[in-house]
DNA sequence: ACGATTTAGTTGCAAAAGTCAACTAAATTG
DNA sequence: CAATTTAGTTGACTTTTGCAACTAAATCGT
């Protein structure tokens, strides 16, 4: 198996124009998130009580760059932590209603966005794409949280 | 054309784990390059004669930070900045020996990981993967300055 | 020809992101 | 019940990034 060009360069490159892409457009419709912002607002509306060392270990990121995402997050009100009622060691985070609204509006534009940059991409091309895309995550060797299998 | 979870989601995320595990595995082998060092030193070994406007157009980043990189990579001898004898505005960055054979180390790395990452991924799967990538990139607007066509 | 504009590179400054170790409080282990 | 582990927090520090201003060289328009 062998790419003309390293992995990383495909996927960074790649990963960069859409980032571009997507905050410009952010900007153009007064949403005020970071991309890193709106990925934890995604991923708390898809599971219930998630806690700050479990985003951490899903995005393999330091516990303390969740932390302050977080706490930024709760300034805007678009997140509450509340101290787990069976381990008070643990705060569940909590999407509020502005959260919420704020994602609703941002998860159309980044479709919008998604769904621009995969014109002319078929359908049976998408699913291997994302085929792919899971296998590499699966061989990085970090336990994919997100199967539920 | 939709995917369940957004692009940037699934680039974002694929991208983070690729690059811990790279970079890992160069700290391990005591290679001493940053990603983003690694990319440009590739990239400087494909085409001759480069300025720092054209990889921080072709990067899609600002100038700055793309003089900063090649200042500490001209600091570790992999490159030297030299002026055009055209136009004494422009710097052309030329890849150093002691460059190249970083270059061909990190990438006999990058390269060992990219199969380690794609095992289980056929050759069609792949072709179908860097094909939308390519379309991606494609439509995002940007002009491709690979295609030379 | 020459003043105005554009381009490539550089610098400074401030904001954001990431690193790392230490610490508190709660839970778990043996 | 003492020792260890876990979740969260804080502080200090470095790195990275973004933006605007600036210099020098080239180009453009008349």
């Amino acid at each position: 198996m062998n790419t003309e060009k390293p992995l990383t360069y495909l996927l960074g490159q790649t990963m960069n124009m859409v980032k571009l892409k997507l905050l410009s457009t952010f900007k153009d419709n007064s949403i005020e998130l970071t991309l890193e912002h709106f990925i934890i607002l995604h991923y708390l509306s898809e599971k219930e009580d998630l806690t700050q060392q479990d985003l951490a270990n899903h995005f393999l990121r330091d516990k303390s760059i969740i932390l302050r995402q977080i706490n930024t997050l709760i300034d805007l009100r678009y997140i509450v932590r509340i101290t787990d009622k069976d381990d008070k060691r643990k705060k569940n985070l909590i999407l509020t209603k502005k959260g919420y609204d704020m994602l609703v509006t941002a998860r159309q534009t980044a479709e919008k966005i998604s769904a621009e940059l995969l014109t002319g991409v078929t359908e049976e091309e998408l699913i291997h794409f994302e085929n792919v895309i899971q296998k590499i995550q699966h061989n990085t060797g970090h336990k994919n949280e997100g199967c539920n299998c």
